[in-house]
RNA sequence: GGCAUCGUGGCCGAGUGGCUAGGCACAGCUCUGCAAAAGCUUGUACAGCGGUUCGAAUCCGCUCGAUGCCUCCA
């Protein structure tokens, strides 16, 4: 039986703005679309977290046994950046600071979103579709979409119709915007602009000589609106209608609108069933920009090549830092708070791997399936990890306090206890020991093991300036001794 | 100016009507040759001002502040 029967997983829906029983559309099945990035630069910290979330998301449903079909694009075609003077899109544009092909900058900097999520232990999504791949597949939901009267062809473009569409759809539905409110608040001078209102978004654009990223259609060479890669990939995909549809607060609106907008106009119902957003990151309490200087790649986190932090940070305890704030909250990274977060998982590892070696009893002072639930019940809870990471801390107490012999656990608890760390810790947050290759720390421990040994020595014939001196050594090299009841083990920070 | 989300103890961060979240830091204690590690104990916080209620961090209103989106543009 999958797990997905007994587990009851609820999950806040942005549409109702409620907490909602999942509910698959195919029984045991789930498809989810999460928009990805637009490569046209390094892949911001910020982004990380959102599509992390996901990932985490993703690792849960596989875990409580559905059959997932997970689907994150790639933005390659460049949509117009906002200050460009005659249409320049943010590929283009980078392509000419740089001296490259379009598609030199797009396989550069997919490369890289691709590294950092590597070193953040991502799972690959089923799916990776690229905006530039599916031309055919959005034409024809432009050709769809005049067909049904919700949109007009200007000079070449093609624009959606809103305020057609709002007359038997309700536009705004998402973002709690209405149409009237957004009609008041426009300003009197938008001329020379082709559209008939200014909510109106394109589905096509006319492509200017200069242009560099174009494709022909049946109204003439131009690129895709940015809103429907979006749709034509999802759709195709994973259907109409499929399960979860996420990505980040600042993409509610109007991208999301659009796409449901875009949905409904051409296939006449509601694209997804539970739409899902995370929120952002901040970093010193600030919005990161590169403007301010308030801004902070990963890579440069993993290095410690960056004026804001004090020391390096490890992919694993970043994952961590993130993972202790709920996704739909706005987390504020800072240099506290993640080394706070670095001990917090290192004690966390440390419990960890002294489990694996703990001595058994005949009884259990801890009962391991009941904390097992109340684990479930966290992520069951909209995935509250946070929640689950202070049950997490629950056992770390335990394994501590059986390790000092106060309390102690039967086999059968403990191997259920060592699976169910497995799973949550590993499957499903995604975190890693921060081991080197295997071979070298098998080495290392090797000669650690001697050094403790030669102090131990030292310590019995009362010579505590040759023990002191092995200690702090270590010490000052990150090579922590720790003495226990059952002689002295070591982690390496 | 509009829409949305939010404002929790030294720091980070859960919690939506009454019962200890958790992590980190700090202090005391146990352990130790001294430490570290580990364990135990302690912290009565919820932006401000009103209101609803027997009772609110949690519901309602206003004010202030933060973040995102919109107000020119896809």
């Amino acid at each position: 039986m999958p797990l997905y029967e007994s587990q009851v997983l609820r999950i806040y829906n942005s549409l109702t703005g409620k907490k909602e029983i999942f509910k698959p559309i195919n029984e045991g099945h789930v498809g989810m679309y999460v928009c990805g990035p637009t490569v046209y630069s390094n892949v911001h910290l910020g982004n990380c977290r959102t599509f992390m979330s996901f990932d985490m998301i993703f690792r849960y449903l596989r875990h409580l046994g559905y059959k997932v079909r997970y689907v994150r694009n790639i933005t390659d075609a460049g949509h117009l950046v906002d200050d460009a003077e005659d249409g320049e899109d943010k590929i283009a544009k980078k392509a000419r600071i740089e001296k490259l092909e379009p598609m030199e900058v797009v396989q550069r900097y997919t490369l890289d979103f691709h590294n950092i999520l590597e070193k953040f232990n991502f799972l690959p999504p089923s799916i990776e579709p690229t905006a530039t791949g599916h031309i055919i597949e959005q034409i024809e939901i432009i050709k769809d979409i005049l067909a049904k009267g919700y949109a007009y062809e200007v000079n070449g473009s093609v624009y959606f119709d809103v305020a057609t569409f709002n007359k038997d759809h309700e536009y705004g539905k998402l973002s709690g915007r209405k149409l009237e409110d957004m009609v008041a608040n426009t300003r009197e001078l938008a001329a020379q602009d082709e559209k008939r209102n200014p909510q109106d978004f394109a589905l096509w654009k006319k492509a200017e000589p200069q242009h560099i990223m174009r494709w022909p259609s049946p109204w003439g060479d131009g690129f895709p609106g940015w809103h429907l890669e979006c749709t034509a990939m999802s759709t195709k995909y994973l259907g109409e209608t499929f399960d979860i549809h996420g990505g980040g607060m600042d993409l509610k609106f109007p991208h999301h609108e659009c796409e449901i907008a875009q949905a409904e106009a051409s296939y006449g119902q509601p694209p997804v069933k539970y739409w899902m957003h995370a929120n952002m990151l901040t970093l010193n309490g600030k919005k990161m920009a590169k403007s301010t200087g308030n801004n902070i790649l990963p890579g440069e986190i993993f290095t410690g090549e960056n004026d804001i932090l004090s020391k390096a940070f490890a992919p694993s305890v970043v994952r961590f830092f993130m993972m202790q704030a709920h996704y739909t909250s706005i987390l504020d990274l800072s240099n506290d708070a993640l080394l706070a977060s670095e001990k917090g998982f290192n004690r966390l590892m440390d419990a960890y791997n002294a489990l694996k070696n703990l001595n058994t009893g005949t009884t259990s002072d801890f009962n391991v399936n009941e904390w097992k639930q109340k684990c479930y019940d966290a992520m069951n809870d909209d995935f509250n990890t946070p929640i689950l990471i202070a049950h997490l801390f629950d056992a770390v107490k335990h394994i501590n306090l059986i390790k000092e012999g106060k309390e102690q656990i039967t086999e059968v608890d403990k191997t259920l206890l060592l699976e169910a760390l497995n799973s949550f810790v590993f499957d499903i947050l995604g975190l890693e020991q921060n081991a080197g290759t295997s071979q070298d720390t098998e080495k290392l421990s090797q000669v650690v093991q001697l050094l403790i040994d030669m102090r131990k020595e030292a310590r019995d014939n009362k010579d505590f300036a040759t023990s002191d001196k092995i200690r702090d050594q270590l010490a000052e090299m990150g090579i922590q001794l720790k003495d226990g009841k059952d002689g002295t083990t070591f982690s390496i920070q």
